[in-house]
DNA sequence: TTGTCAACTGACCGAATGTTCGGTAAACAA
DNA sequence: TTGTTTACCGAACATTCGGTCAGTTGACAA
C-alpha cells in the first residue's frame, strides 16, 4: 500500500555502496593514506564534499571494507568443513576457500593485507586478522601431527609460507585476464602440496 | 700527514648514514605516506629541520632505500652463477640468494615490496624491480623447459607463488628470534620444490 | 682567547589535508 | 502550486604537511 514501488528506479547519483567501492579500488592504487579525499572525489566524478553525504568519513570506508573481507574469513573458518575430518582435508578446503575469497572480495582483502596499524581501525583490523592467523596455523600443526604433510619443517613456518603463496594473488592477479578461482586453486594446491620438482626417479 | 687521524672520534649525533637507517624503520612500522617528518624527528630525537642538515628530504631518503634494495638484486642476477649451468640450479640458487638479500636488507627490501608507484621515485622503483622479476620468469621457464620442474602449471604463475613465499618473509622475518638465513632458505626450498604432502607410498 | 665549523633549534611559510556548513537545483509528493 | 527530499556545490575551517632559514651551541684547533 505505502510505498508503491518497493525500490524505485533511483535517480543517477552514488549510494554509500558505490562511494565504498570505487573508495576502495583507490586506496589500492595509491594507499590509503596516499589517498586524499580530494583524490577519491575526482574518482567519483564529484566534489569532497559529496562524499559526506553517503559516508561519515575516510577512516568510516576504511573500517566498512576492512570488516568486508574479515567477515569473509570467519564465515569460512566457521563453516563445518573447516573443522571436521582429516586436518589434511580441513587445510586444503580453507587454502582452497581462501583463494576463493581473495578472488570474490580481491579489494577488500587487498586492503587488509596492508594495513599497519596506524589508527584504532587498523589495530582491530590486524587483531582480527591474527586469530585468523592463529586458526591456520593451528590446522597446519594437527595435518603435521597427523603425519599428512612433512614434519621436518616447522608448522609455524610452514603456515606463513603458505599464505605467503595465497595472498600474494591480491598482489598481481587480475579479473579480466586472470584464471578462475578454482583453477587458480588447483594450480597453488598442486605446486603447495606436490612441490615444483619433477621426481628424477619417475 | 695532513688528517691526522683520518676519522677522528666524531662526537656524538646523526650522519646521513643512521638517518636513513632510522627513517626506513618507521616508514616500514607506519608506512612512507603515513609518516611526517615530524615522526621521523621524533624517532631520531631531534627536530625536523635537523633532518635537513643531512638528507635533502623525505623523497630521496625513500629513494636511496629503495636503491640499497634494488642494487643488491641485480648485483645477484648478474653473478655468473646465475646465468650458467642448469636452470634447476641456477634457479635454486637465486631462491637461496633472494631470502639471504631479503634478510641482509631486510628493512630495504620490505620498503620496497610496498611501494605503489605514487611518485616519480616509486614508479622507477617499480619499473626497475619488474626488470628483476622478468629475469626470473624467464629462470622458471628454462627450468621447465629443461623438464625438471613440473610442467604442469604455467611458469609465469610458478614464478609468482615461488616468490610470493619468498617475499612474505619481510611481512614476518624477526631477526632477533628467527632462523638464519641459511635455515629459512633450506626451509623455503625443501617446501617448495618438495612439496607438502608426504608421499602415501613411503 | 679567539675563531671555526659541524650539528643543531625554533620560528616560520605556503600548500594540502579531512571535515563542516549554508545554500541550491532537480525530482517527486500532496 | 507548494512543500519535501535527494544529491550535490563552493567556500571556509582548523590542522598538518614538507620544507626553509637565521641564529645558537659546544667541541676543537690555533
Amino acid at each position: 500500500m505505502a510505498t508503491p514501488t518497493p525500490t524505485r528506479q533511483r535517480r543517477r547519483g552514488h549510494d554509500p555502496e558505490s562511494v565504498l567501492a570505487t573508495a576502495v579500488g583507490v586506496f589500492n592504487e595509491r594507499g590509503y593514506d596516499g589517498t586524499s579525499m580530494e583524490d577519491l572525489a575526482r574518482a567519483l566524478g564529484v566534489t569532497k564534499s559529496a562524499i559526506y553525504y553517503h559516508v561519515p568519513g575516510k577512516e568510516q570506508l576504511l573500517s566498512r571494507a576492512l570488516d568486508r573481507a574479515l567477515d569473509g574469513l570467519f564465515e569460512m573458518v566457521a563453516d563445518e568443513r573447516a573443522s571436521s575430518g582429516a586436518a589434511i582435508e580441513r587445510l586444503e578446503w580453507v587454502v582452497r576457500q581462501s583463494v576463493r575469497l581473495l578472488i570474490d572480495r580481491l579489494p577488500y582483502v587487498t586492503l587488509l593485507l596492508r594495513v599497519r596499524g596506524n589508527s584504532g581501525t587498523e589495530l582491530a583490523a590486524l587483531e582480527r586478522r591474527r586469530e585468523f592467523d592463529r586458526f591456520i596455523s593451528r590446522l597446519v600443526t594437527e595435518a603435521a601431527t597427523e603425519g599428512s604433510i612433512r614434519a621436518d619443517v616447522d608448522p609455524g613456518l610452514v603456515t606463513r609460507l603458505l599464505f605467503g603463496s595465497v595472498n600474494s594473488i591480491t598482489e598481481w592477479y587480475q579479473p579480466a585476464r586472470g584464471a578462475s578461482a578454482d583453477d587458480l586453486a588447483d594450480a597453488l594446491l598442486k605446486m603447495t602440496f606436490g612441490g615444483l620438482r619433477v621426481d628424477p626417479a619417475a
